[in-house]
DNA sequence: TGACAATTACGATTCTTCTCGTATAGTTTA
DNA sequence: TAAACTATACGAGAAGAATCGTAATTGTCA
């Protein structure tokens, strides 16, 4: 629940922390695959990336010599309130309000959406 | 009120393109100044920035050979509207409730702000 | 156990961004 | 108008990310 004292992932690591979040602990092969259904990528790019972010220690892996299962070092919900925290900043100025507005504004969200995420705010004034 | 066939920009480019959605058509050193309050940064670096964001069709200059004007080419709303797109997906799979919960979680938001966003919300509902 | 397959390690390349130094060109003024 | 100043052009290096090829290692099974 606590952490972060690791670095922002880039966006190639995102997309393997996604998997991981997504699939829960994974071999290389099966995250490769996973993203290769998305964007035709090399295996040992893949491979790589997690090799790296090891090292970061962005990931833990088991410590077989062969079929290494990797696991998030990072939660989800920290990794993107990190993310959303730096990107509020650089790209609105720290200004929520009009993040918000944007994120309703035009085609972004149904109005679906927009009801459920209204019901969500309104709920949290309530509490 | 309607572009983007642009590239967006990066984080250095960002930068940029703050000051002259806030301070309007400025001069390199206008924007130089802008942004050295923040953090120390080389003129020529600011000057490069430019330059190549002038390449890249983020800004446009008028014609002058000396103290050119820089003026942005793409609107604020755009650019923001885009770079969100874009972050949505990437780092929450483009799933705008989870990003609303994360932004309104923490103190991220006061309670100030997480009112006035309430009520922007409804608003729209109501419309 | 020896060949073949699967997996990992490693290094190299390319690309992009950020950074700046230096040279050139335009402007001002003594 | 020549010196001093201001601004632009250009090239290049550093750092990090993304990509992959190849070699080495580990496992499997006939």
């Amino acid at each position: 629940m606590s952490n972060q004292q690791f670095p922002q992932p880039t966006d190639g690591e995102l997309e393997v922390l996604r998997v991981l979040w997504d699939n829960g602990p994974s071999t290389v092969k099966q995250v490769h695959e996973a993203i290769n259904k998305t964007k035709p990528i090399g295996y040992t790019t893949t491979l790589k990336v997690m090799q790296v972010m090891l090292e970061k220690g962005l990931l833990i892996r088991n410590d077989s010599k062969y079929r290494h299962i990797y696991t998030p070092a990072v939660s989800e919900e920290m990794t993107q309130g990190q993310l959303l925290t730096d990107f509020l900043d650089k790209a609105f100025s720290g200004s929520a309000e009009k993040l918000v507005m944007q994120l309703m504004s035009a085609k972004k969200l149904s109005a679906k959406e927009r009801a459920k995420i209204t019901k969500i705010l309104t709920d949290i004034e309530r509490k």
